[in-house]
DNA sequence: TATTGTTATACTCTATAACTATA
DNA sequence: TATAGTTATAGAGTATAACAATA
């Protein structure tokens, strides 16, 4: 059979699901985040350092999405609280290089076991199997949506940018 | 084998997919609407009413957890179009009873197929048997994390509250 | 002249708290 | 006195635009 007219469709479907989910996942991300004392963007932001190290401001803030003048002032708040450290490029000195300090590296590590937390918190009704699935099928879905976009992804070599996580 | 430690495990995992995607569902949802002349809020109060005339704005503040003067001023806007009506409770003269107009009744129709589409555009990386079988995983996941709390929830009997939908 | 990073300004949301009218 | 709705105020967060240094 074909897909039903739209009157007949469920309002309560992906989308809804998904921004329901989705919202509810990243107010208690944000939660888990208050311990470490680190905002949404800014643990993305260490992420994003910690894949490639070295990127420009310029470079983070495209691949946030966020304004540049937005990314000083959080970047500030890391280096102030050595997290992250701005280099100068040799070449072009009006570059600042963002690099992990240890104490950032050891919070990236730490970032990793309460993204694993989160995701057990959020798969809690599902056993293996199914959370496996449902992860086949979200990456599916965004590989649909050319998320490319939204979040910088390669997403054929199943490498994402944490662009947008939390 | 049992769950790998959280360190093994991948960063973009179901939170991550969840989020971006979520994220990716509402900006899209909240374009749609612009056409409508709707605020996503606005929409999902039109389709809370719908599933239940006479409510109170008090009880519409619950659902959609925004405070009750927000609701104000957008139901204020809802009624100038002609989509809502605020009528008096015989019982209680402070209460305000929300009805939709015929105009409303039809924008809600609108907002039907509108869902429809952007559930069609949200999955269209996916066949119909994965769709379904993303829908149930989601809906499973939501039920274990009792978003009764966020979404105002009857998971059981399948019914739910519109109040994110956005 | 164009670009990186920065600073300053202005604006949009949002929540909070005062206020009124009923109960 | 307590509650529904409303209005007013103040604060957070945000983007925009001006600015300085370098290319």
């Amino acid at each position: 059979m074909a897909t039903p007219p739209a009157n007949d469709r469920p309002i309560f479907g992906v989308g809804f699901f998904l921004s329901t989910l989705g919202f509810r996942s990243h107010e208690m991300w944000a939660e888990r985040l208050v311990p470490l004392g680190l905002d949404s963007r800014q643990a993305a932001m260490l992420l994003n350092v910690a894949r490639a190290e070295g990127r420009s401001q310029q470079a983070l803030a495209q691949a946030l999405k966020i304004p540049p003048s937005r990314v000083v002032v959080l970047v500030d708040d890391l280096e102030r609280r050595n997290l992250l450290q701005r280099r100068a490029d040799p070449a072009d000195r009006r570059i600042r290089l963002l690099h992990l300090t240890p104490d950032g590296r050891a919070m990236v590590e730490r970032l990793a076991r309460v993204a694993a937390e989160h995701d057990d918190w959020l798969s809690v009704g599902l056993d293996e199997a199914e959370r496996d699935q449902l992860v086949a099928l979200l990456r599916k879905a965004a590989a649909g949506l050319e998320l490319s976009g939204t979040v910088h992804s390669g997403l054929a070599g199943g490498e994402w940018e944490p662009a947008d996580l939390g």
